[in-house]
DNA sequence: CGGGGCTCCTGTGCGC
DNA sequence: TGCGCACAGGAGCCCC
């Protein structure tokens, strides 16, 4: 499940890959996934590849973009040079060709993802409605602090996970940032301790910096455009049995996500 | 405002 | 061995 850190990584590598090609032909396989707009894509570059919350923004020298949320298991493969198709594109979803015969798959398993065709209009808007990046300069302490104050009743996992409030933080990574900062999932927002908000602000920042130098988490189905991430060995909640200290873990649902935490640990 | 439930989808892993 | 079913979940939606 691709979240802020496993998105930042396809990105970096979509970057160097496809940066500079010329579209010439895309071709759309599922229409619940890919919007059919994208069949009129046609003799455009990509200018640049960028990320915004978990979307993939390609922008295109017409002034269009290309944004894609992978949802749970979509994945993209770059081949150089035309070749039969392998396992991988068994859950094709959309393919684009480029002018020097290298293209690129877009696949998707359960098809949770979304890609569309947007203008600058239809892209702000879709921005408009995301928080605020976690890694930005922007995201300050006391930003972080009015967040939660905002929120004070919901609970802190929720706010977390929120979209609308920090964008790219998913289930993976919320679990792992209030594990590091002694936090249970339990908690609401409004009763953090200064101590604890600050502790969690540091935390979340510094596991999906962390994560991004691994280049992200492979679990289930998802891959960057290289292979495997490598965070998943650095884990130390999700999916866990027991915590860093070998406290039992114990699994719980909050806001009807799977929740591994450290009762001990976790106050 | 906040939480709960439902929906999309399909591979996995369980019990019988 | 094989069937059937619960489960996994990001995000948008509705409802209480």
């Amino acid at each position: 499940m691709p979240e802020l850190p496993e998105v930042e990584t396809i990105v970096r590598q979509l970057k160097k890959k496809i940066c500079g090609k010329r579209i010439v032909k895309a071709e759309i396989y599922d229409t619940a996934v890919v919007d059919p707009k994208l069949k009129t894509v046609s003799s455009v570059k990509i200018v640049n590849v960028r990320r915004r919350a978990k979307y993939i923004v390609m922008e295109l020298d017409d002034g269009h973009f290309i944004i894609t949320h992978l949802g749970m298991t979509g994945h993209f493969h770059f081949r150089d040079r035309k070749q039969a198709p392998g396992d991988c594109e068994k859950y094709m979803v959309s393919k684009f060709l480029f002018s020097d015969g290298s293209y690129l798959t877009h696949n998707s398993i359960r098809k949770f993802g979304k890609m569309r065709l947007a203008d600058l209009q239809q892209l702000q808007k879709i921005s408009s409605k995301l928080g605020a990046e976690p890694l930005d300069e922007k995201f300050t302490l006391p930003y972080f602090n009015e967040l939660l104050w905002k929120r004070l009743r919901a609970n802190i996992k929720a706010v977390l996970m929120d979209q609308q409030a920090i964008a790219g933080v998913g289930n993976i990574y919320a679990q792992e940032a209030l594990y590091h900062a002694g936090v249970s999932p339990l908690r609401k927002a409004g009763s953090l301790s200064a101590g604890e908000r600050k502790s969690l602000y540091t935390e979340l920042r510094r596991i999906l910096l962390e994560a991004i130098r691994y280049r992200g988490t492979t679990v289930d189905n998802y891959s960057n455009l290289e292979g495997r991430g490598g965070f998943q060995d650095h884990l130390a909640v999700y999916q866990k049995e027991r915590c860093a200290k070998d406290h039992p873990l114990q699994k719980i649902v909050v806001g009807g996500r799977g929740t591994t935490y450290c009762p001990k640990c976790q106050r």
